[in-house]
DNA sequence: TTTTGAGTTGTTCGA
DNA sequence: GTCGAACAACTCAAA
């Protein structure tokens, strides 16, 4: 007599390293594959625009890996599941674990209500947040020693496990459709993703080895370089979607160490940012709030420039800011989905810091817009660069957009790519074309205000006044 | 309990 | 052009 189990994906659309699915197949269950849209339960956090795109896409792959066979519902999992339970004849479900506060006190009570066998396992963190723990039994509050003795000094991380080679699948007819998640925009503002990105296993396969051939070697340097298309790994929206486990990155990167084609310390630097991303969701677990509240509490009383919001902040989003590489960065957000780590540091520290614009604009804005969307991250991030985070940046960290191009994009050439009014700007003056003489402007067929905005802002000035911000909150403290 | 050393990612200024 | 110091003081982790 054969038994079945539904299989419920979430964040984990990968067949390879998928501790759910194998746990069913080798205790030889027939299974149901399924997908549930869950809006309905996700509070504030309800996916993106951008973040559906790549869930449409990846829910079309893994369907194809399942042979068709994926179960699509949308709305209220707490009532989908029973129903189906009651439908089909099933003896188990199975899942792997997510740790946004509303998905565990979703999942916590559905396994509580269910009559049948539930199990869940770790497909999407190298250390569950619950590991990694000081001595004293508290959660590590400072990247370092979390990532060093936390994660480290705690155990190797599991190996990755392969895909199942057969599949059986319980007969079961009334499967819906990917299409009716309408999970696709009306207006397609998506024509330039699918340049970018190939959503999916196979995509998230290939992403990891083509960084492994040509990023991991050098990466501690080139890392910063957003003017190189191959110096970061791209893995985040796969791994965010669960295509390809943190696992089989951290083990597929020794790999490539031990045979002696990339340095050990671009390995650690690489495997250190995939401890960023523990790190995260360590502090999202353990301090669910970190989404709206300020870690630093004497933050609550800083002077938010609210009248901003409406002009400024339209002219950040919309990369009209008039400084070259914030604009190429936030161009770059809403052309393919994604913006290079350093520039989200660049455009961050400018919105929160040199326009005073409340970290919950920004947070907002990349939520719908990132591809990579990752609550944990989003979270983790925008505190720490408005520096009222757990191991912020030091207040007096205020980002110079203009050195950072310089420095980080010498030549201009990511500036150039996405924004063409300035492509014929020479490189010296292309990260500060106020600074540039007339004729160098005429020359570049540029006129400031006019084809390419003057800059929202005096950033010698907004950076004071930012500082001078920070220390009133130290006098009120 | 107390003490000590350290803390992702920067900028500016002056020598 | 390059280099080191200042930018504050605080909290955290661990001895």
């Amino acid at each position: 007599m054969s038994k079945t189990a539904i299989i419920w994906f979430r964040q984990d659309l990968r067949l390879t390293d998928n501790p759910a699915l194998i746990h069913a197949l080798q205790n030889g269950y027939d299974i149901v594959p399924l997908y549930i849209l869950d809006d309905d339960n996700a509070d504030d956090w309800a996916m993106g625009g951008a973040s559906r795109w790549w869930l449409h896409h990846s829910l079309q792959s893994l369907n194809k890996s399942l042979g068709g066979n994926l179960v699509i519902r949308n709305g209220d999992a707490a009532q989908i599941i029973p129903k189906l339970i009651k439908d089909i004849k099933v003896d188990a479900i199975f899942w792997n674990r997510c740790y946004e506060p509303w998905r565990i006190k979703r999942d916590k009570s559905i396994k509580e209500s269910l009559e049948i066998e539930t199990q869940s396992f770790n497909a999407s963190l190298l250390w569950e947040p619950w590991e990694p723990m000081k001595p004293d039994g508290t959660p590590y509050k400072v990247f370092t020693p979390f990532y060093r003795k936390g994660c480290l000094g705690h155990s190797q991380p599991a190996e990755t496990q392969s895909a199942p080679k057969d599949i059986s699948y319980a007969a079961f007819d009334a499967r819906g459709d990917i299409d009716d998640l309408k999970l696709l925009p009306d207006i397609s503002w998506d024509a330039g993703f699918k340049d970018y990105w190939q959503p999916g296993e196979d995509g998230a396969r290939a992403c990891l080895k083509s960084f492994l051939g040509n990023g991991l070697s050098g990466y501690k340097e080139n890392r910063n370089r957003p003017d190189d298309e191959h110096s970061t790994s791209r893995l985040s929206p796969h791994l965010h979607f669960g295509e390809i486990s943190p696992r089989q990155c951290w083990h597929d990167a020794r790999a490539v160490q031990a045979a002696g084609d990339a340095p050990e310390n671009d390995v650690d630097h690489f495997c250190s940012e995939l401890g960023w991303r523990e790190f995260s969701y360590t502090q999202l677990y353990h301090q669910p709030h970190i989404t709206w509240e300020n870690l630093q509490e004497k933050f609550n009383i800083f002077p938010w420039n609210a009248q901003r919001d409406s002009k400024d902040l339209k002219a950040w989003q919309k990369g009209q800011t008039g400084i070259p590489i914030v604009d190429a960065a936030m161009r770059q957000l809403w052309q393919t989905g994604w913006m290079h780590n350093r520039c989200r540091m660049i455009v961050g520290s400018l919105l929160v810091k040199n326009l005073m614009i409340h970290w919950h604009r920004g947070e907002e804005w990349f939520w719908d817009c990132l591809i990579d969307a990752d609550l944990a991250n989003n979270a983790a991030s925008w505190q720490w660069i408005a520096g009222c985070g757990a191991d912020a940046a030091p207040y007096f960290r205020i980002f110079n957009p203009v050195t950072q191009g310089e420095k980080f994009d010498p030549d201009g050439d990511y500036v150039r790519e996405f924004v063409p009014e300035l492509k014929d700007m020479p490189a010296k003056y292309i990260h500060s074309p106020w600074d540039a003489p007339n004729d160098v402007l005429q020359k570049a067929g540029v006129t400031l205000g006019d084809t390419y905005p003057a800059p929202i802002v005096d950033l010698k000035k907004s950076r004071q006044r930012a500082l001078d911000a920070f220390t009133s909150l130290k006098d009120a403290a």
